[in-house]
DNA sequence: CTGTTAGCGCGTTCAC
DNA sequence: GTGAACGCGCTAACAG
């Protein structure tokens, strides 16, 4: 590996007169300016980051810590940081929690010890809190992503979750649907507990009566049980309609109406949060609350920059994102 | 920032000592050893791997230089590299290089400076020559995923694009068209060729006459050029199906007939490389070449580690993972 | 079993 | 304008 000194012997000078020369700083003479850059050439010296970070306690590193980077929500989410972050002149380090706490704790502990200037953080859920804790101990400078963790202050930018939901079970009502069913994310995260309430809201605002039964919880990530239909399908007044709460138990519902040889929208009307990315393009079927994802990324990695060269307040801000409705073939009035 | 010199200093032994404790080498007194273990929590202890890799000239870091995690192939492909990596201590470093050779090289310049350990690289094309061989200039051990680069001498996992191809051609032609035209990428790009191999072979196989006017050629990421479709569908013999040599292509190659007011596969029939994830799963429409995309990943990342802890032979290797044809409900016969 | 010395590659501080 | 000395946090090599 070649490194200032060798590139200072070369040229005559002091290794200082190439650090300079190379960062721009202070005064140098022309002259040697550039018989330093000819030897840097020639060399093919390449700047050590290591040993520059260790000095200056900056890595220009940037940990993308999300669920799962197979969910296109969070693909476009991480397209949407990324290009943020080179930008920015920031690189991107990329982990999947699965959803997992114990994986995203080591991940956390991953973290800490490779001296990322910041993180961009899409949490499990409300138990990550722990891991963001750990983060703010470590002073390290954090925006947390899609989901609100409970007694966590910080810069944070989400869906307005409430408000699709609310949107998507409007659409099936109008539509005449009355039993609605919602299959649920887990009820530690924020947004399982929103689209809840935009659920319950939409019942309320058309004077539907709620049914628990209706309502079954899944983990995000959970879309093989394909078990989970059988106590909605074996009501005595079944559901003719599914909100499935994200993309991925869209996928699940749908395969599993599919198995037991239910027809999506003749049999069976469904809707979901999130859309499928470039996919989805392909042959538009889902009715979806589809969200900016990219803007998710962009803007949260914008926030997170900030924080890191410290222009912004102290004040944590929080951006809400709106979905929009998108209708498309998966859902018709009730048979 | 807590250091080694503080663990030692309330542990009253030397920073040595601790530095032992920490990677369980040479001989300590369980004593001294439970000692220095109970300051480290104590003070929350984490050590700085910056300073580690300095020393040691490893970072654990391996860059993973994709074209657009947005793509489902890609996107599962990064998965299977991470997974693979977290299971052997390796975190990864992302960047997409958007087909764009002189982004590429942009971030190859980064991936030098930050002296990662290796690289899973999935090449823009033939001109990644160059920026492969800055790589290999300075010892940095990589990996050619998904597309074979004439004159580097790597290991590399390919997918078998040409028996895909004639596979794919071959099912449309065992359906009875004889017109089919392919929307390929760029001649640059070694699947591409090979794909218009697999086509050829699918016609001389079967007999049929091969036209030059039913090829045309587009980036693998141009999937938003509109008129592209034109020329094929104004000639006087239109074909009566098209096979788009990746998913991209596919997508736009869909939309543009949707907005000409053609149907898949009524009008048209429109098989594809490449299948789409989670999301394909949803409405199963197109028939495509599905490629192991998790595999890719995955093996490039054990090749590459190998190559890194130096447990692999000087030969390069080369794994060609087989395609799998899918047949679904966007081709019929022509009409 | 434990400590001292030196150095990984670079930038800050101060002196000239 | 330029250079010498020191330190960033850690570990290899040697000493005891």
């Amino acid at each position: 590996m070649i490194t200032i000194y060798d590139i200072a012997e070369k040229a005559g000078v002091s290794a200082m007169t190439v650090s300079r020369v190379i960062n721009n700083t202070g005064r140098i003479s022309e002259e040697t300016r550039k018989r330093v850059r000819k030897v840097m050439e020639e060399l093919h010296y390449i700047p050590n980051a290591l040993a520059r970070s260790l000095v200056s306690q900056k890595t220009h590193l940037i940990s993308l810590l999300i669920t799962d980077i197979t969910n296109p929500f969070y693909t476009t989410l991480a397209r949407g940081a990324e290009d943020a972050a080179k930008k920015a002149g920031y690189r991107l380090l990329f982990a999947n929690s699965d959803e997992d706490y114990a994986k995203e704790k080591d991940y956390v502990d991953m973290i800490l010890s490779t001296r990322v200037d910041g993180v961009l953080f899409a949490p499990a859920g409300d138990h990550s809190h722990d891991n963001l804790l750990q983060l703010q101990k470590h002073q390290i400078p954090f925006v947390v992503l899609d989901r609100e963790i409970p007694g966590i202050d910080a810069d944070v930018v989400l869906g307005d979750s409430k408000e699709g939901a609310r949107n998507l079970v409007e659409h099936l009502i109008a539509l005449g649907h009355q039993r609605i069913a919602l299959v649920n994310g887990t009820q530690d995260v924020s947004t399982a507990r929103l689209r809840y309430l935009g659920y319950n809201e939409a019942h309320r605002l058309n004077g539907l009566a709620l049914d628990d039964s209706l309502v079954i919880h899944r983990g995000y990530r959970d879309f093989h049980d394909d078990s989970a239909l059988d106590g909605l399908l074996q009501l005595d007044d079944p559901p003719t309609a599914i909100f499935a709460a994200n993309n991925m138990l869209a996928v699940g519902v749908i395969q599993s109406l599919r198995h037991r040889g239910l027809q999506v929208p003749g049999d069976m009307s469904v809707v979901c949060f999130d859309d499928f990315g470039p996919a989805g393009a392909i042959n538009p079927f889902l009715t979806v609350a589809a969200q900016p994802a990219y803007q998710f990324g962009q803007l949260g990695m914008q926030l997170l920059i900030e924080r890191i060269e410290g222009e912004s307040s102290d004040a944590s801000r929080r951006v809400m994102l709106p979905s929009e409705l998108i209708v498309r073939s998966s859902t018709q009035p009730p048979s």
